[in-house]
DNA sequence: GCACTGTTGATAATGATTACTAAAAACGTC
DNA sequence: GACGTTTTTAGTAATCATTATCAACAGTGC
């Protein structure tokens, strides 16, 4: 973390995103850090996940519902469960491996890679039935 | 595809995300088909689109510029050039193993899985240098 | 032809994100 | 601690992608 000054609204904002698992959307983010400081502007919730994302604090990540932010900055995986829509982490696979393979395959240099699962969580299989409504809701 | 009429607009549609390989945005289909139906609305596109992907014809997928299509609707890996912003097809790898390994760990249910891959292509690594600016641009 | 159903084009509405700007805060220097 | 400089902020307007609405139209079967 090169000189980044922790002003007040910026420390509340990382540590909204770091005192969830939801991997949250920004206005999930503003709603947190309006609790602590009624008068954020809500483009300083973008503008301030945006730089701390760029000093690698932060991972971002777009999924199909818009961006959202990852205040576990490691590598990692995700499991998005179709039945409540919570994404949780998982330990990132293999590293090297894969990639040296598709390089031989492709002539592709690859520099990263990342894996989606998508299924359902323990709960909600213990519930059975099909994934109910409110897995699509966004926060 | 099931009882769905293929109109003329719906055809075009299909046929302009089969005919490239860019896995394009609805507003580069929207350019493709208006050259050859010159008053098709925007919102015939989108809506095509997600009726095709709905089909199964098309695959829908959104990364961080937004929605993109994929005339192959067969389960793939994709490959992301941080160069030259092409997106590559690449075979998608391992099925059940990993699954398995991963409900084994975790109590997830593992339905699905997508892997994107980022790094340089065959053509930008031989140009050499860093990415170029035209990488970023959206089609 | 006529009723019925699905599709279209045009445009308005929505929602997320970014740009802009004047004022406030933080900093370094004296 | 006042002063000039730089960064950051709040507030708001602007932009952009996507979706909703709806009247007109086309296709189908009778």
């Amino acid at each position: 973390m090169r000189g980044l000054r922790l002003t007040r609204p910026r420390r509340l904002i990382l540590e909204a995103v770091r005192d969830t698992d939801v991997h949250p959307t920004a206005a999930f983010v503003y709603r947190r850090v309006r609790r602590r400081l009624p008068r954020v502007s809500l483009a300083t919730v973008y503008r301030n996940l945006r730089v701390l994302a760029a000093e690698g604090v932060l991972a971002e990540r777009a999924d199909a519902g818009g961006l959202r932010f990852d205040g576990n900055a490691e590598p990692h995986d995700h499991f998005t469960c179709i039945g409540c829509g919570r994404i949780h982490d998982v330990p990132v696979r293999r590293g090297r491996a894969v990639r040296a393979r598709l390089a031989a395959q492709t002539g592709f240099e690859v520099l990263n890679h990342r894996t989606e699962y998508f299924g359902r969580c323990g709960d909600c299989r213990r519930q059975g039935g099909r994934p109910s409504p409110k897995g699509q809701r966004r926060s």
